[in-house]
DNA sequence: TCTGTTTTTTACCATTTGGTCAAGGCACGA
DNA sequence: TCGTGCCTTGACCAAATGGTAAAAAACAGA
């Protein structure tokens, strides 16, 4: 077996190994994201992946690495808007389009958001090692930024490490906890409001005027 | 067995069935919190109880009871401080109660807090009727006394829907996840900074000047 | 078409786990 | 002291579930 948690090298992989190896990952991300790591079961994934458990297991080493391959292949995706911060628009504007950009994430990846909310929910203890080498360096990179542009008078004074954790509580808040909004508000023009009202809650924080 | 899910008549219980259900819950709100419904299992919730698994189902009808025994014994401890709000001081200073009070809860109960998030995060598939039932009447009629406050000028302009969220959103953050706050910032004096910073996120939103 | 390799499936297995049963302890009133 | 009824548990069961083995099927190259 390969060292990467899958049974079949990385290497030379067929056409054939690449559409199912997709067509699973893409399963289990549905099951993993809806019940969890131990409440998905392989059956489940085989059949939203339309074909047989045994043969989710010829293309990988187990339930967990399945797991695995997912958290490590979505954890670029989810923090790549972190590491695009503040290299383009001046600082203000920079937060802004992170937290636009982080608002997107949940409309349209809330399965991956849930993934991650529930590996996190429950201690981490598929993600630790991720959180701790790919995580950690970029967010302390990126408070140090904003705590530069804090003491340039360029923003508002503000807690950088609990201003960027406050963006993913609001953000991937819309994507987690789904269920809880359908049954409060009413569906429609949902996104747009909610694009509004994080404005609304973060424009105004930046204003350097609270000074 | 009684209707509501436990093994024994809700009347006349004896000292020793108080106590007995009393520690069950207790250790199932650990074991649930941590590994969520299915990820949970009687051995450990009995273990954890000091107590058999037989007699675990003595008390309770099945795992699925304690669950929702959990679930509905929590939710009038949950939405306690949403009921409270504005029942005493003026508009602004209510809401800031009310967030003070939420981020108290989130640091003195993370299992509850965590164990909310699980069920909601799989769809809410317990709580459902909970929710529709308790949570939604509360809810809305919150928000109408943040929309009449808003219309009387004596808060900003906001939306009161998401608004509430929001605050959910941001306090339950640092229970929900603390496996990730605890990698990326150091755990002394951390809620000390969570009460400085929600206050400078909220406060500002609701200065009548940005109207 | 023949042959070796990759892919897929049909049984099957071992463990875990929610739940049952019947018997053994234990407290307490008569 | 002795029942009587509440409490507790060891032994067990059936279903679910992660995983395996081996053979069939599909495929690619000669």
């Amino acid at each position: 077996m390969a060292a990467d948690g899958t049974a079949l090298p990385a290497k030379g992989r067929s056409r054939i190994q690449e559409r199912n190896r997709t067509r699973i990952l893409d399963a289990a991300l549905d099951v993993f994201s809806a019940h969890g790591f131990r409440g998905a079961t392989l059956d489940q994934i085989a059949e939203r992946a339309g074909m047989s458990k045994p043969n989710i297991l010829y293309y990988f080493d187990g339930k967990e690495a399945i797991h695995v391959a997912l958290l490590g292949a979505l954890m670029e995706t989810w923090i790549a808007p972190l590491r695009a911060l503040g290299q383009t628009a001046e600082p203000k504007a920079a937060l802004m389009d992170y937290i636009h950009a982080k608002l997107e994430m949940s409309r349209t990846m809330p399965r991956e958001s849930r993934l991650f909310a529930n590996e996190i929910l429950q201690g981490a203890p598929r993600m630790g090692p991720h959180l701790e080498s790919e995580l950690k360096p970029l967010f302390d990179e990126k408070c140090a930024l904003i705590r530069d542009w804090v003491s340039t008078r360029r923003i508002a004074p503000i807690d950088a490490e609990h201003f960027l954790m406050t963006i993913w509580a609001v953000t991937q808040h819309y994507a987690d906890f789904e269920a809880q909004i359908d049954t409060l508000v009413p569906r429609d023009a949902h996104w747009a409001r909610a694009r509004r009202h994080v404005d609304a809650v973060f424009a105004p924080m930046l204003e350097p005027g609270a000074d």
